[in-house]
DNA sequence: GATAAATATCTTAGCAACTAAGATGATTAG
DNA sequence: CTAATCATCTTAGTTGCTAAGATATTTATC
């Protein structure tokens, strides 16, 4: 399982236990979602809400790849539950804002706790320059992903023909 | 945006560039379930038969944490489609492995090239002994949130009045 | 080897959340 | 002032889920 790999081998490896963690990582978020009572879809509103703050509900829309119609629905329920607050912009009536209601916010965050703990003691092992590079990875990584859904764009666009000719990377289908 | 950084920022940065990373890789495969015409569920599942190779339906249920009627759901789609194939085991005839069709398979696999390529370019740009401290730190970090998991089922059979006692982590909500 | 319990999958009814299309209300351009 | 555009909400219809239980098979007990 270690010892003096090829670059190949070493990139395999990598490339599933990337999978592996990140898929991990998906089912602990919807475990959450599902202690707070509450679907995927809103969790992944109440991420984008963290992140970004006030936000209308058309770029949740845009952002989430749902319809309008949806996130009617996913506010309404989130609203409900009184996660966050819808707010009219004074200056364009037309746009409503969604924003956080922290104090009940914080009551979905208890349930981070135990990933937040798991990560620093996993990041206490690393020193200051390892961090580093797994910074730079990180990002580096993200935009890798950008990118990737960008050409995922082309490919869509091609005729199944052209489709047919992609080669898939040797050694690992998918 | 960087130079001489305190850990704990540092510490900060890679959770948010690890949660963007992670989320956008997300994103990626909703889309390439929705190119292949099938649903998250279906994805998911095709995804576990290609790291496992031939499973039960039941043990799709127990990963996917979907009942054993909503697997039936699954498998029924993916079989119309062609993508995969149910078996009846002869020693235990209850049982039923699905299995994938490789060829019909690949035309999803496709769908990926953009996000290997993306992938081998970018590790392309780190030596092996950064690699080798990468994969160390995928392969910890899936640890870690195993152990998270766990941990969370704790939280979980908590009453409400001893959650309020958790305290989150500094400088970081949620 | 007959009966009971357990196991694996499938079926059904009902429900939650989505899409597509279009209605409503507010703003901007000509 | 009118038309076009924009942001959100509403509605009807669809999809995929769960919960409960039906069916078929295997294992355990007497």
């Amino acid at each position: 399982m270690s010892s003096a790999k090829s670059r190949d081998a070493l990139m395999q490896q990598l490339e599933e236990a990337m999978r592996r963690s990140s898929a991990q990582g998906v089912m602990y978020g919807q475990a959450v979602a599902n202690m707070a009572g509450i679907s995927n879809s809103d969790m992944e509103c109440m991420d984008i809400l963290n992140l970004e703050g006030r936000v209308t509900a058309g770029r949740l829309a845009e952002v989430t790849g749902l319809t309008t119609g949806a996130i009617t629905g996913v506010v309404d329920r989130l609203e409900k539950a009184g996660y966050v607050r819808r707010e009219r912009d004074e200056s364009d009536r037309r746009k409503v804002f969604i924003s956080v209601v922290e104090e009940k916010a914080m009551e979905i965050g208890k349930f981070y706790v135990p990933m937040q703990e798991a990560m620093l003691k996993l990041w206490s092992r690393y020193t200051d320059d390892e961090l580093r590079l797994l910074l730079r990875f990180a990002n580096d990584g993200y935009k890798g992903v950008l990118q990737a859904t960008e050409a995922l764009k082309a490919v869509i666009e091609m005729p199944p023909e052209q489709r047919a000719d992609l080669k898939l990377p040797p050694k690992s289908r998918r």
